[in-house]
DNA sequence: CGTTTCAATATGTATATACATAATCGCCGT
DNA sequence: ACGGCGATTATGTATATACATATTGAAACG
């Protein structure tokens, strides 16, 4: 018979969900070693219960991801280990000014409260439409321009933040005081400034920048998203790393 | 008819691979620029003449390393940007550049051995002076240079890269494999091309690159120092963080 | 006029199947 | 004892199919 059971409906993640994190769980933890061969596939399908296609792409990402390695004939096998983690400050760009002996003010430039649009929402990572606060502000150095600022915030998680002007304080060290974090990813890239963003730092267009784009969650749920781009002159990122065990 | 006929059998590599690196090749290169939609799933099984399944994995592959974003109902779309997702790891290029499903080769650029000056000491962290090795390098993705790699080696650390060339693999393997490292400290920012750095990745002097820069201490020993200089599309870095404490 | 509902559509994930390919094991003949 | 060769085995890659799910756009409704 050819009627395909589903069997999903866990409330759970997806079944190759499922392996690819007990497998990674194992390996991470040290319970399988490096050198240990892992279950054949045909072993794991039986262990699910389900087809070796599903086994194979979990084990086929766990390869490309480096944790394991397969040999035909002989099976799949845990690789030696590489590190990882970073440790890098949430950065306040006021401590980072005055750190240089200059003084620091803040000047907003925008703030607009609308409905969230498709873009905003994958900044965010949100799900449902709903209104958000778009600010964008500067940063100075003495009276030089040091960072750019926009940002979005999302007015369902922060609804205080609908009230505040954000003329004079940053809405970084704003949120830092009320909203408790919970995780954030930063994202870090080199840009060419367009004229806006040469506009509002006193640079030539073309000039390269650095990005440092930030998502904050607190308890799962969205809370900023915002991007500082830095005259490639005036910052550089340090971050400091130790292996993660062996 | 339930007959399975395997295409496959050009010289070359596999579908999969073939449909990975066409897309990437055409979003690196720019030809699909950040917010355009590529060909829906059904589409690309005409035009590979393959099945949804085959279409589909490469497409998550890529999703998942962060080229393109999919969309339900609406397709799938060239993300802002250029990114790959991986954490700020011990950066490998090679697995960097194989999961955009690109080939990889590496190229020696220069070699040289010479005693320190004050330059490379600081860079090293050095006091005393001694001889090092400086190498320069390229990483390929496919036929387009991915990275350029400047690195100095401490030879007092590791006598044993004296004899090395280094001019079919890059350092940093070498290196992982025979250096138990303790330590590392990660540099970013962004920099203007200048010419020769301009030549070596084939693009416009005067463009926005990323640059890495990794010191890297063996049991209090400084061991090398290397900078990475990434044209600003084709990297993105990503770091996540949980707060400590609180 | 706004809202609710519903069908269409593209992706997400799973199944069963087929055949290719590489590596290994064991048999066999000299 | 040794070298070669074929059978076995595990992975690699592809097909066709089935159904779930999210999102959009348009029709129906109050």
């Amino acid at each position: 018979m050819s009627t395909v059971e589903t069997v999903d409906a866990d409330g759970g993640g997806s079944l190759h969900q499922r392996i690819l994190s007990d497998i990674s769980e194992k390996i991470l933890s040290g319970a399988w070693a490096p050198g240990h061969r892992i279950p054949f596939e045909h072993e794991l399908t039986t262990e699910y219960n389900c087809s070796r296609m599903t086994v194979n792409k979990a084990l086929s990402q766990l390869a490309k991801a480096g944790l394991i390695e397969r040999r035909r004939r002989s099976g799949s096998f845990v690789r030696q280990p590489r590190s990882q983690a970073a440790v890098l400050e949430l950065h306040d760009i006021r401590i980072e000014v005055e750190a240089l002996g200059l003084a620091y003010h803040y000047e907003r430039l925008k703030r607009l409260k609308r409905r969230s649009n498709a873009e905003d929402r994958a900044l965010l990572g949100l799900s449902a439409a709903g209104s958000l606060l778009w600010i964008e502000g500067l940063h100075f150095a003495g009276e030089r321009p040091f960072a750019l600022e926009q940002r979005l915030i999302n007015l369902s998680a922060v609804p205080e933040a609908r009230d505040e002007e954000f003329s004079e304080i940053a809405a970084g060290p704003w949120l830092i005081g009320r909203v408790p974090w919970s995780e954030a990813e930063h994202r870090i890239r080199a840009m060419a400034a367009d004229e806006s963003v040469a506009d509002a730092l006193d640079i030539d267009p073309g000039a390269p920048c650095l990005v440092v784009e930030r998502r904050t969650w607190s308890a799962e749920h969205p809370v900023t998203h915002v991007r500082f781009v830095y005259p490639a002159e005036s910052h550089t990122l340090v971050a400091r790393f130790t292996p993660s065990q062996g």
